[in-house]
DNA sequence: CGGGACGTTGACTCAAATCAATAACCGTGG
DNA sequence: CCACGGTTATTGATTTGAGTCAACGTCCCG
């Protein structure tokens, strides 16, 4: 019943004000900046390459590619947000992860041709977009791009492996925190403020990264602010005890052995504390 | 007991004679081996790009990367198999995912030089080096060479996202059909039947990878056993019914909704039977 | 032959899924 | 501007599957 929201504002969408796709208005200025974004140095900048850096526009709810498409562009987030998820043949969205700016989307299709995923953007959002065939040219023409590229798929990797690290955890509340944190850094990364953000994303796309049902996303909002490791309002977040959350976080197992301390800090409320 | 059939048909076995790592005693014969474990179109053999390509062998146990050791090489898995995990702060080892034979190993620390997680041999296991300095010269002198690491990695972000599928699944009997679906693939990509294998890794790893306890699963084999999916023997597993088992496998969340007919195959146990 | 890792099985408890109802929110259109 | 429907978020009551503890059987290596 709300899958359908995805579906709803489709690609043509823009009703023409603004060019939703833009052949790289000013090619020049496309590719550095997209070379800044990959956090090229500077002195690579020297060398303008000759790409054909195109970009895009798309509106909150709007898909950049569906699973099951095939491949013909690399994208890297400018601005914005998506999320990235897999449809399951029962019905089930697995989100897979989310993306903010800089990073890349659209890379697991090299593999098979066509995307393994689905990616949807979570707010007014733009990314630069390779063709597939530039895409190959680049190794030859220049190594140093070449070299951010893999920086850019080795961080990927890594972040696909970060669902790990949340899933790992069996304790709900600890799901969230770590989740939490994971937003954190990657705010702070991205310039933000790691203390306090906005959520891009519904309870239910947090539930479905975090492997638990949604209710359970909101009464792990619940504890965690009654803790006092931070304050939430609806999608605002405000960590309130960064250290201290942090500590919580390592508690994969269930284990109550260690945390007794660190509960010194609100000590009423524990585990389903009536 | 029958463990060791599998680990007797090794390639040269040779216990202390042969040096665990040879700096390429044939490098051209290497880098053919490398390209064709790739996937390498035949028409890309001709021309012998002039990598260094050495090989290492490792024991069951022995570790290819440490958790947090600075980067040196990208390896490929030639023969054998590896589990990659992270060894959170309080100890908890998480399993990421399992390397099988033609998969990279190494890449994720191209980001920050170091690597995030560990890798170590399953079973008597063997890989191919690429020196990091060889591997940003790739680039530039073979096209298709890149193109071929390109899809490893495709394949690799893929593989760490299955990860997530199989935890999406609520029941326990569920991410271990997934994983063994999984496995079945994937050995049927390396020639070998996805009907019946040898399981490389403990109950330990796998309850690591499906995110539960190790005692649910071996309740989980009993369960699917049980239900007539397949037959376990130890680390020997072969499916009975692979349609069967697919199909109970999209069972992501705990619905029994449409499964009745499903288990009409075993009417006798369902789930909590007697 | 014995020690240690691995694997299985049982009993008990509890955290989270599920079902259900209510409340805040948002864009839309009257 | 406010009233409306749909979506999103919170909270409660109930049930149950899986974590945990513990004991036991098995396999493997020295």
């Amino acid at each position: 019943m709300n899958h359908i929201v995805h579906l709803l504002p489709e690609r043509p969408r823009g009703p023409a004000r603004l060019p939703n796709v833009g052949a790289a208005v000013d090619p020049r200025a496309a590719v550095v900046e997209l070379l800044c974004l990959m956090g090229a140095p500077t002195d690579a900048l020297q060398a303008l390459p000759p790409l054909s850096v195109s970009w895009h526009r798309l509106h909150a709810g709007a898909t950049l590619h569906h699973e099951g498409a095939v491949a013909e562009a690399i994208h890297f987030v400018r601005a914005g947000a998506f999320k990235i998820f897999r449809t399951a043949e029962d019905g089930y969205e697995q989100v897979l992860g989310f993306a903010l700016r800089g990073e890349v989307l659209g890379f697991e299709a090299l593999a098979h041709g066509t995307h393994p995923s689905s990616a949807v953007a979570l707010e007014e959002s733009s990314v630069y977009s390779l063709p597939l065939d530039e895409f190959d040219a680049i190794g030859q023409r220049l190594p140093q791009l070449n070299r951010l590229v893999h920086r850019a798929l080795s961080n990927a990797l890594t972040r696909r492996g970060e669902l790990a690290e949340v899933m790992a955890a069996v304790a709900a509340e600890v799901r969230l925190a770590r989740f939490l944190l994971q937003l954190s850094r990657r705010m702070a990364e991205c310039g933000q403020s790691p203390r306090r953000f906005h959520l891009r994303m519904s309870r239910r796309d947090i539930a479905s990264y975090l492997g638990v049902a949604h209710e359970t996303v909101s009464r792990s909002f619940g504890a965690l602010s009654r803790w006092g490791w931070l304050h939430v309002d609806n999608r605002e977040v405000e960590i309130l005890d960064l250290p201290g959350l942090t500590h919580f976080a390592l508690n994969t197992r269930r284990a109550v052995d260690d945390w007794p301390q660190a509960q010194g800090t609100q000590p009423e409320l524990r585990l389903r504390a009536s």
